[in-house]
DNA sequence: CTGAGGCTTTGACATGGATCAAGGAGGCTC
DNA sequence: GAGCCTCCTTGATCCATGTCAAAGCCTCAG
């Protein structure tokens, strides 16, 4: 294996971190071959732009590592996040030419990628393929929903005091914290983004925060680390049901 | 065929009004067979609920005909809706076992369903069933998606301007009428429901309803029936790229 | 250390949409 | 036709969030 090839991840697809929650995670070896005879990196920049809206897009992949947004501008500039991709989300669809949202690295990240006709092929080829994406399709179209509750109905305060909890949530899935004891992460993102993905605006945003700390929901090291005393209390702030924020 | 199949719509899957758009699209004569041994039809009355959220679904299935809505509730009735299943759209997740929203009949609907499990099973033999829901799949994610941007940045009189936008072209695409003469339909809904859609409220939707109709850019006869004598101008007010707009 | 630039906080004020309240229009039953 | 629904419209007022503006904090380069 060359000195490049471990900078850069291309290991074997058997040693791929994302191996078992991708695209290719019901693959079986033999098809893991054919993937890996296909699949190409590519690397982008904090802040890199990877598509444009409108852009034809040659190319479909996973992300492998780091985090991109997907998002939506309206002529006068009005924003909105429409997405997150996480490592192991997968980016582009078969079957279409252009993309239809900005996609935007918000840290450095690594894709890997299948030109777009190969991969189409593959999906006719190897149904463990479609029925993962098919998958992973419905849980993003579940996430969207949820989201639509946010953005349609949810006040200011409930907003900020959602997205700190599923991003709580997902770090604790990841790092599998004591779950009684505090617990602590840093907000990966700008309060512009924030503001983004929640349709406010970053006033608001650091308002409603601010207005979290003061009620000792959440405390603050610096401007992003995040401590979270009493998660209930959290979840509270939420506006979900209190049940049904437990079942995730 | 017997009068009680005539009047169900119980016919042949090569009549069935939805042939050429739902899963079964693909299906070649052989596979319809299978289908057709396993489907059975559904009937609900406008207004009823069909799944209520948290509950188990025995059941998949496709919008033969009618209207149905998926809707989120919140603890103190805040109610957003996620979407909208129209004829041929499908119902339910094969591989999830209780309902995420409730799905509530707008009209009498009829759909045609399968059991969860059989469906499932179908899913692995029939390839062409699973790469049919997939598509269909990412259309709805696109949509969700789109809907993501009105709900968190568009204004009330922009979120007005473009759900009668969207129903207009759906018509209009349905009934192939004259894209040049003044076109006519009716909102298939009540202003409650498309506060429900929009994430406002019922007197909102119904002043800026007014003031579109002040403006001359939509015409009112009735409550419910809606004449557009300048499709661009409707569009105009729905805050899209211009050209954007158009291209659907 | 100093200054510059990016990010964040905070204040003052404006406003779009929500809320509360009343009444109108059309359709249904009797 | 009378009375009663349900749905819709409109007015008055309120308030959450947006807008505009200033200043604070941190980091980095020099």
């Amino acid at each position: 294996m060359s000195y490049d090839s471990v900078l850069t991840l291309e290991k074997d697809c058997s040693e791929c971190p994302i191996r078992h929650r991708a695209v290719c995670a019901r693959c079986e070896a033999d098809e893991l071959v054919v993937l890996e005879s296909l699949r190409t990196y590519r690397h982008y920049k904090a802040g890199q732009t990877i598509v444009w809206s409108g852009d034809e897009m040659s190319f479909v992949g996973s992300v492998v590592a780091g985090i991109a947004t997907l998002s939506q501008t309206m002529e006068d500039g009005r924003r909105q996040m429409v997405g997150l991709l996480l490592p192991s989300d997968f980016l582009g669809r078969p079957g279409r030419a252009t993309a239809p949202y900005d996609v935007t690295a918000t840290t450095d990240i690594t894709l890997c990628c299948f030109k777009k006709k190969p991969f189409e092929d593959l999906m006719v080829s190897t149904p463990h393929v479609a029925h993962r994406l098919l998958e992973m399709t419905l849980d993003e179209l579940d996430a969207a929903r949820e989201w639509m509750l946010l953005l349609g109905r949810k006040t200011a305060r409930e907003k900020i005091a959602s997205l700190i909890a599923i991003i709580a949530r997902r770090d604790a899935s990841l790092s599998k914290n004591d779950p009684d004891a505090d617990f602590t992460f840093d907000l990966p993102m700008t309060r512009e983004a924030m503001a983004d993905y929640l349709g406010l605006t970053l006033e608001t945003v650091s308002r409603q925060v601010s207005a979290l700390k003061r009620a000792g929901v959440i405390k603050l090291v610096g401007k992003r680390t995040v401590t979270i005393p009493d998660f209930g209390a959290l979840l509270d702030e939420t506006g979900d049901d209190s049940d049904g924020g437990m079942l995730v």
